[in-house]
DNA sequence: TATTGTTATACTCTATAACTATA
DNA sequence: TATAGTTATAGAGTATAACAATA
């Protein structure tokens, strides 16, 4: 077994890689931590979310959502609104200030995972789409069987 | 934008739950920290480097290698030596016990690596391989111009 | 003066679980 | 009794830099 060529350690290795260089984007300029992005990136594309809604869309657990999120609403960012049909719940929104940051964020997310996309041609960036999914649910059914 | 397409943050969520999956073999049953997980397979394929040659091999800084060597020394997996031809550098060995873990984690090791490429077909896999080599490259250069 | 490797320190993350409130 | 969300805590991992020995 050679570690340059274990598929763990590969991509141990690129997601780091490229996860620094997104993180210079939303860390470094604008003080988020990885937590805090992946919630304001989940509400501007759904506006209203219960708590656990953007713990499952985040892939984040309960306290981190929990804290990224009371960290969002300390800098104005975001508001918990209370839900009327089950008041266990919590409503979480972006305000104008947050999705303000995002919008200045965004492009240049964009266009650093676009800079990575072009090393691809259209036939690759297919089918490590699907690879990408197939080697995830797998990776799931390892992790429940543990 | 959506976070679930967006590549970093699919790449981070795999690479987590790939790295779950595997670590249940090394870190559950033989409580090896990745790191030390890393430099065993390393000097595993090559008997003996320079603390500064694991570094380059793991991806690991000369303080995440400086700890786990201690560690696996400690547990007596490996032993440092001097390098008579430069004595800042120690040469690190494998001991016969640590040679003897490697060879009990690697077989399965590499079963769940296979069982993780099994949802591969051969085309797939290839270019899975030259994608996240691909990949790779630019997000280092990325990191490179911050 | 630069490099190898170790150690110290503070900081961030993570994991577990206890806790409050609602259901 | 179970669930949503918060908070507390301890442990692990990370980053920076200071340091000793050698070149």
């Amino acid at each position: 077994m050679e570690l340059q060529t274990f598929l763990p350690y590969r991509l141990a290795v690129l997601a780091s890689a490229v996860s620094q260089s997104i993180s210079a984007v939303y860390a470094d300029r604008f003080a988020l931590s990885r937590d805090e992005w992946r919630i304001l990136a989940t509400l501007a594309e759904n506006p209203e979310m219960k708590t656990t809604e953007a713990a499952a869309h985040t892939t984040l657990d309960k306290m981190q959502v929990s804290r990224a999120v009371a960290s969002l609403e300390a800098r104005g960012l975001l508001e918990r609104e209370p839900d009327e049909s089950d008041r266990r719940n919590r409503i979480l929104k972006l305000l104008p200030a947050g999705r303000a940051l995002f919008r200045r964020i965004e492009p240049m997310a964009e266009a650093r995972e676009a800079f990575l996309l072009e090393a691809l041609d259209d036939e690759e960036r297919a089918v490590l789409d699907r690879a990408l999914d197939k080697l995830l649910a797998r990776a799931r059914q390892l992790e429940r069987q543990g």
